[in-house]
Order: C-alpha cells, then sequence, then structure tokens
DNA sequence: TATTTATATCGTAATATTGCAATATAAATA
DNA sequence: TATTTATATTGCAATATTACGATATAAATA
C-alpha cells in the first residue's frame, strides 16, 4: 500500500522517524555537512556545491525545513539558511540512548 | 526521476544516508526502542510488538540488517535479533560533530 | 517422516520520493 | 517601472517504499 500507518505508532516514534528520514538523503547530508562548514549561507551556494538542479536543491531544503533540522531567513532578495539547533536537539537524546545502552551491554548478541 | 544520484556524493554521505534512512520509519524506531529494552529477542515477539503482519516486520528487519544497525542469530528454528554497536557508531560520530558545532556557534542564524 | 513453528520471499497494489524543465514570485537594481 | 537576481512552485516521468496475502523454507517436535 505504500502508505505508513503512522497511527499506530507514539509522537515520540513518528517525530524521530521524520527527522532521521529528512537526514536520509545522501545530497541533505551534504547540506548540512557543507552549513557547518560555512555556518549560514544563501541557497544560491548550496545550489553550486550540489550535483542537482536548483528545484531539486530547493526540494531538499524545503525538507530539511518542514523537519526542522534547518531555517532560512530572508537577506534582501536571497535567503539565507543555517541548522536548526532544536530538531538536532530531539534527535541527539534518542542516539545518546542507544550509545549508553551499547556501551554498558556485553557486546554479545543472544 | 527518483532514484537518488549516489555516485554523486562522497561514500561517507551515501554511508551517513543509508544509515539515517534506515531509521527513518516509525516502525524500525519502535524495533530499536524494543531490543534496547529487552536486550536481544525473537523476531516473533517483534510482530507481536509492532501493529504490522509478519510479513511487514520481515522486510523492515532485513532492512535494518541491511543497514548494520542489526544482528541476526539462529536460535533453534528463531532467530534472535539484537542491535549491531558498529552501525550506530559510524553514525554517531556525525551526530557528536554537529552537536559539538552548535555548542560552539552563536545561536544566531545569518 | 508428518506436522508444527518460525521466518523469509514473492507478487502486487497503493503511495511516496527523486529529479528537472518550465514557470511563478519577490526583492534589488538599473 | 523594466530588468535582473534569487528562490519557490508546478507538473510530470522514473523509481522506491510500504504493506500484506500467499507461499516457500527450514528447524523442532510428535
Amino acid at each position: 500500500m505504500g502508505i505508513t500507518k503512522s497511527e499506530h505508532f507514539t509522537d515520540e516514534q513518528n517525530e524521530l522517524a521524520v527527522l532521521a528520514k529528512a537526514i536520509g538523503h545522501p545530497a541533505r547530508i551534504a547540506i548540512i555537512q557543507h552549513l557547518i562548514k560555512v555556518n549560514s549561507c544563501v541557497c544560491g551556494d548550496i545550489v553550486n556545491e550540489l550535483p542537482l538542479a536548483q528545484p531539486t536543491v530547493s526540494q531538499h531544503l524545503k525538507e530539511l525545513k518542514n523537519a526542522g533540522l534547518i531555517r532560512g531567513n530572508f537577506e534582501g532578495n536571497a535567503i539565507c539558511y543555517c541548522l536548526n539547533e532544536e530538531g538536532f536537539n530531539k534527535i541527539k537524546g534518542f542516539f545518546q540512548h542507544i550509545t549508553s545502552y551499547l556501551e554498558n551491554k556485553k557486546n554479545q548478541c543472544c
């Protein structure tokens, strides 16, 4: 059916999935890495960085923004993008949970 | 066209994307959370936990396994699953990088 | 060995994602 | 105000994902 049964999962599970899914594309990883490198930049810079057409980059930026992972502010007729701490904080806790679990358990399976 | 242009991105970007994408579904988040809770369990337990049919759960387990996030060992005629530290370590570094960047930068955008 | 139990695979329908050309929008500038 | 510059949106084709019934496989057990 192709439709995820979101209503059967908890809000937390759905939120984490939305965040991870947004990160789960190499172009969006590249955008995040570039924003870390230059701190903030206008959309056109990202178009020049990536091997993708402008509408495609715009779409990836939109998805990152919808997930709460980046922010965009108008700066003249351009839009300045940067990472959004809020989104990353939400998923950070999940990975810290996993990490501390994995550190404490015996490293054998079953 | 629906096909990701993986060949235009770095190996690291593609690897991170594969891992994040595998995590990016509520059912797979639920599986990871359950494995943390019970340490390890057979597939049937997960089928009972999730609101999904057995073939669907099997498919999600396969994706997590392919991404290197879980392992499965035969245990009689059942298969015992648990988290795979290796996969989570790969993505851990990425989030630590982001976290330390966000902690050090001024919290304003552009 | 026939049956049961546990899991995987196949096939398929419904939906989502990716990518881009064409076009729209909106601010800056000539 | 007409043009340029920067970004978003629309529409569409190609591909991927999600879900599950039916079925296959493989170990355990009667």
